[in-house]
RNA sequence: CGGGGCGUAGCGCAGCCUGGUUAGCGCGCCUGCCUUGGGAGCAGGAGGUCGUAGGUUCGAAUCCUACCGCCCCGACCA
């Protein structure tokens, strides 16, 4: 392609409403221009960059014996109605009605189209396993699009869904995803986690966020530095540690703590450490007030207490809601004695002789113990981990990353097929719901993960495998006979070996050329300029080490195909 | 949906508080000259319903009201 002929409009300043990198690197170097709010134009070299991503993540779908189709976007409401998704989806999901007053939305994601075409289509467990993925622009009509193309409403994705037999059937096309998922994003050189996310109501390992590591992630999650355990900070589970104290049970104890209601100014007043008390929590869960007890210097978990609970939302309860419920101060509230629902944390059965509140103003208990003082109605995991906590697999040391979510693999059982009536006949002549599958790929998050995690000051640094063009040429004065035949002639070769070049042949100064190349980020520049007048020599610069090598035409062609396979990731 | 901020030329901004001829600046764009290894220089030029609507006033970019749009934090979500 040649610069002078494409449409892409690079900025010199930042636009005002851009924040995070990738996003603001996107409008500099041309890729995008905002329509509204999530929604956005891709440009020819966006475009380009989508494009690699695509043939990435189809190459590897099929490899894993997956087939592409394509599925409508408009999609009618009845379907959703069967599900029950119509009502539960919420406001993201754009409902609208055509001309003839039928309920319509847009597809935030296709699990009912699929299934509806599969019940109609397949029958038999011969037909089984099948798998099918598209790829296509989905909408949801989020609260809050940010970040540019890492949350719009409008976005690429790959979705894809098997269908099984069995369980355990539906285990192995798990896996399969599970591994070519892997293969995706290591073909596009990025650096990621597959970690453990919450799998709701299905239960074990079954669902994995691929996290690419990245200072702008919205999600946090805990990494060990010794094993290959990652979990999304939601659902990292926590490893009790030792065993129960063996200290001898003291006798309960009340005392005054006048205004003390925090666990600081209660452990200062008392000169005891935050691990020996325990706090307790009174949230809201679908408005029902629950307590939750957890060690003083732990935290709830909020998702964790919402799954235990089996409940759409908690939300921590406000002072008043606190009193009208208990009829104690927040500050003050304490297990022994308490007649709402109390559930702890697995590490609150372990202690001896806590503190805790009295359920009463100004008075806080010393010496509580589990059982002996009160009881719970259930003990479980409820609290966030933290560093100081053992890699719950192999006891190693933890670490916090940031991390932006780049796909999602689930595995749905029969939720979906029960509720559509997709059934097959199975070898014993049964009728059988199918075990499905769903996996999800952000295409356009992708490339926007791949800028934020391959940048400096100067611009984009693609990776390889994702970059739009391999090799940009700057042509550095187009005037010049020689130096323009020069770089024309390689232009015209590195074309026919099959390189994705750009050729800046544009009337600019030298300094714009460098600079735009820069933003773009296209691997590695080559320069042809008063060095090729002078001593026939051209430059083959690499973008990400910045080191350059002067050498014959010649030379670089060979050189250049050299090092455009090797970093190639295969 | 709660909190905060912002809408003036394609982009980045000033002017608004304290109303007053023709609304400025930098970049970009057009023409010409000049220049060609890190966003040059000179000269000339085009480009504006000051987000929209209403109000106050002799007079509104500036004051008031409503609405619309956009961004950020939170809640929510992939």
């Amino acid at each position: 392609m040649r610069y002078s002929q494409m449409l892409l409009p690079t900025l010199k300043e930042t636009p005002a409403d851009a924040e995070v990198i990738s996003h603001r690197l996107m409008l500099r170097a041309g890729f995008i221009r905002k329509l509204t709010a999530g929604i956005y134009s891709y440009l020819p070299y966006g475009l380009a960059a989508l494009r690699r991503v695509e043939t990435i993540v189809r190459e590897e779908m099929n490899r894993a014996g997956a087939q592409e189709l394509l599925l409508p976007m408009v999609q009618p409401a009845d379907l959703w109605i069967e599900t029950g998704r119509y009502e539960k989806y919420g406001p993201e999901l754009l409902r609208f009605k055509d001309r003839h007053d039928r309920e319509s939305c847009l597809g935030p994601t296709h699990e009912e189209v699929i299934t509806d075409l599969v019940r109609r289509e397949l029958h038999s467990y011969r037909d089984l396993p099948v798998n099918l993925y598209q790829i296509q622009t989905k909408f949801r009509d989020e609260v809050r699009p940010r970040f540019g193309l890492m949350r719009g409403r409008e976005f690429l994705m790959k979705d894809g869904y098997s269908f099984d037999v069995s369980d355990e059937q539906a285990d192995i096309s798990y896996m399969k995803m599970y591994e070519a998922y892997k293969r995706v994003f290591s073909r596009c050189g990025l650096t990621f986690r597959a970690v453990q996310a919450d799998s709701g109501a299905i239960g074990g390992n079954f669902s994995h966020e691929f996290m690419v590591l990245a200072e702008t992630g919205e999600d946090t999650i805990v990494v060990c530095t010794a094993c290959e355990y990652a979990a999304n900070m939601e659902k990292a589970e926590v490893k009790v540690v030792g065993p129960a104290s063996s200290e001898a049970m003291a006798d309960l104890e009340k005392i005054e703590t006048p205004g003390k209601r925090k666990v600081d100014a209660v452990c200062d007043f008392l000169g005891i450490e935050a691990a020996n008390l325990v706090k307790t929590m009174v949230y809201l869960a679908d408005g029902q007030p629950v307590t939750v007890l957890v060690r003083g210097d732990r935290e709830v978990e909020e998702i964790k207490l919402k799954n235990l609970l089996k409940v759409a939302d908690v939300v921590l309860a406000e002072d008043k809601q606190v009193f009208d419920a208990t009829g104690v101060p927040t500050g003050y509230l304490g297990p022994v004695g308490l007649t709402i629902r109390l559930v702890a944390d697995q590490e609150v059965v372990l202690m001896r002789n806590f503190v805790a509140g009295a359920n009463e103003k100004n008075h806080h208990l010393k010496n509580v113990n589990y059982e002996r003082d009160f009881q719970v109605e259930v003990v479980a995991d409820l609290r966030k981990i933290s560093t100081d906590d053992p890699c719950p697999v192999c006891g190693g040391r933890l670490e916090l990353t940031e991390g932006i979510e780049v796909g999602h693999i689930f595995k749905l059982g029969t939720t979906y097929s029960e509720k559509m009536n997709a059934v097959f006949q199975d070898s014993d002549g049964q009728e059988k719901p199918f075990v499905m599958g769903t996996y999800g790929i952000g295409v356009s998050r992708v490339v926007a993960a791949a800028i934020e995690q391959n940048h400096d000051e100067n611009g984009i640094i693609f990776p390889m495998p994702l970059a739009p063009y391999q090799a940009i040429i700057l042509n550095l004065d187009p005037k010049d006979e020689k130096i323009t035949a020069a770089a024309e002639g390689l232009y015209t070769d590195l074309v026919s070996e099959g390189v994705d070049v750009l050729l800046d042949d544009r009337d600019e100064r030298p300094g714009a050329k460098f600079k735009d190349a820069d933003l773009l980020g296209i691997p590695f520049r080559i320069t042809v300029g008063k060095k090729f007048g002078q001593d026939g020599i051209v430059e083959l610069r690499s973008r990400k080490t910045g080191e350059s090598d002067g050498m014959s035409p010649d030379r670089l062609k060979a050189e250049l195909l050299a090092r455009i396979a090797d970093e190639m990731v295969k």
